[in-house]
DNA sequence: CTAAATGATACCACTTTAGTATCATTATGT
DNA sequence: ACATAATGATACTAAAGTGGTATCATTTAG
């Protein structure tokens, strides 16, 4: 049962890092050096949410990335949804096969409820609030 | 984000139908008939929740399995718990790395919520509640 | 022009998932 | 006693997901 892949985390990790400094673009370099995430593992994230509008990256000498928004408007979830696909727990075991028994129904009910209450407590935090000293 | 597995699902299907039952005692036989459940995979499904205490299982000519308790005393975390392990989502991320940064702590404690809140959720659903034809 | 940065790809080891296959053991009914 | 119908135990396997590594190409500041 793994809410969150090791991806998910180091870019939230990045993420919260970016967002403290005062100069905003940030390397790779020093992102390695204080945050102790392998290297080449971590530029295919950063370049994952590059590619995704989460970061602007700046190539070239004294290059680096940025938010391309500010932390309070960047979510958890939208983070998983770039590393983990859409958030959904329970298609793999509803999709096509018969439904053919009223259990099925009524076990795909209540864990789709579960899995709303999930979702929505990850779209509620954000980088942001993640950052805050004072809680 | 997957929140059940196919053998933690299997075996909710199997609790449900075996509830269903008149007659106490089923065996795979008929499980595999009617649930379109692949025959091996369910035996050892079966096996696992016998050797658990979630089911009682007779040997021989005639034997089956049948519930060790009450079908509203069966939880569907109790079946997550034997094919899934614990019911945490999150200690993959926080076990022994170092956590110096105040900001892992801030979403370690926004995650173990979360998962609160699903493990509640997933003790409160019972096979019994799952086979009432009336909701 | 060179060094410092990102972009794009391809590869790889390990673990988990979703099973299959086989043989041993036990109990029932004749 | 014995055949048959059931479970018990165990070992194996294919495919996908996870957590990375390795290489080379491209861009840009100074």
């Amino acid at each position: 049962m793994k809410l969150v892949t090791r991806d998910t985390d180091y870019a939230i990790r990045a993420l919260c890092y970016i967002a403290k400094r005062k100069k905003s673009i940030v390397s790779v370099k020093k992102l390695v050096r204080d945050l102790k995430i392998p290297r080449p593992f971590l530029r295919k994230i950063l370049q994952r949410m590059n590619k995704s509008g989460l970061l602007k990256s700046y190539k070239g000498k004294g290059g680096g990335f940025e938010l391309s928004r500010a932390a309070g408007a960047i979510f958890v979830a939208d983070v998983m949804k770039i590393f983990q696909g859409p958030l959904k727990c329970n298609e793999h075991i509803f999709k096509k096969s018969l439904c053919p028994h009223i259990r099925t129904c009524a076990l795909k009910g209540k864990l789709d409820m579960i899995q709303k209450h999930i979702v929505s407590d990850l779209k509620s935090i954000s980088i942001g609030s993640l950052i805050k000293k004072g809680k």
